[in-house]
DNA sequence: CTCTAGGTAGAGCAATCATTCTACCTTGTC
DNA sequence: GACAAGGTAGAATGATTGCTCTACCTAGAG
């Protein structure tokens, strides 16, 4: 990806996540790109792999921006995840998860359902790797997708929720904690005391 | 509402339910609602109308069909509201909640998100009531929403960790019982036993 | 200096869209 | 039987869309 690429992914990422995956036609994404129109469709040949390049790009933006230099312990390390979707909320996905509002714009669109699959998998499965619960990976996925899904509605009341339940599940798994079948670990159950994270 | 203005609803709210709020052009809907264009157009007369025509319909249906007739023990109506919540998903909602889906497709449209706000508020209020939980509707929302949104994803695997965050978040209400400050309640705290929900 | 790769600007095109309009049919009321 | 209300079918319209194409510009390699 050379510069030039990168510059009208981000462009194209700014633009769907502002103003949605219906309204701005071409012209608007070309605008926001800052490409003539030719190089736009150069490197898209159609407004369906405009949608797939800034949903690549998003991606790799939002993994970096959650869990990057993460705290040790995990559950500092699971605090501080959900306080950073907080802050992504509100500087970056205002109108909620771009993944979720694109399948939503196009139901019927396969290569989008199959990337928010990935992505949200790919989000459970290294969430509950610093989170230290293994094989919660299900229960981590619904805090943070109710959380991405209720912070537009409730603002930052959704963190302090998220918090809560997630300090409830931590107690929770702490009396019946599962081994991970999902990821192929192996079995090694890990327990920490779980007042660390409080609301 | 008479009964060519409630077939013309429903139509209207299974063909953006099946195929999204951008695909579908007025003539598909006119189609769905199997009226004529000019009747379609007489009780809603443009198509942004007919979008919240179906979604207050949706409301009306969705509402009645989690809330009615549940169980009196509250910690019963928690776990069959979840447990209809997935039955809906599997039956009517496929591609996920149809509130946040036509507010993704229209994020600009302030009316789309007054009556998100609206539905899911009313939701959350609703159920904390029902599950003798006043003061955390905002967690109940949460778990919901986040059931509603890892379901096309997870499953019933969804269904399962709503339910054992449910469980965990009574426990946790149990040691920390709140007033209800946002519905007006009489500050009464609700406590009952929390063995009945379950995983 | 010439050539080429890859950029810009923007006109043009066929298709589709939401909306309006014309013309006709059905049904219950006077 | 005349009438009005409200239904049907579907053509017409003007705007907009995604996409293609032509014509030109620019920087670096030879």
């Amino acid at each position: 990806m050379n510069e030039i690429q990168t510059r009208i992914a981000a462009g194209l990422e700014r633009a769907f996540a502002t103003h949605g995956f219906s309204a701005p036609n071409v012209d608007r994404l070309r605008e926001a790109a800052q490409v003539s129109l030719r190089t736009l469709y150069r490197y898209y040949p159609s407004r369906d792999d405009m949608v797939l390049a800034a949903l690549e790009f998003r991606h790799e933006r939002y993994m970096s921006r959650i869990f990057s230099d993460l705290p040790a312990l995990s559950q500092d390390a699971l605090c501080e995840v959900i306080r950073r979707i907080g802050h992504w909320m509100e500087s970056e996905a205002a109108h909620g998860c771009l993944f979720h509002s694109a399948v939503a714009a196009a139901p019927e669109n396969p290569a989008l359902k199959q990337l928010l699959r990935r992505h949200k998998l790919e989000f459970a499965r290294r969430l509950a790797g610093a989170a230290g619960l293994p094989g919660y990976e299900t229960e981590l996925l619904l805090i943070c997708e109710g959380l991405m899904q209720s912070w537009p509605i409730c603002g930052d009341k959704a963190c302090d929720s998220a918090m809560r339940l997630a300090a409830a599940l931590l107690v929770h798994a702490d009396g019946t904690a599962r081994g991970n079948a999902d990821t192929g670990g192996n079995g090694t159950v890990v327990r920490q005391p779980t007042e660390r994270i409080t609301p």
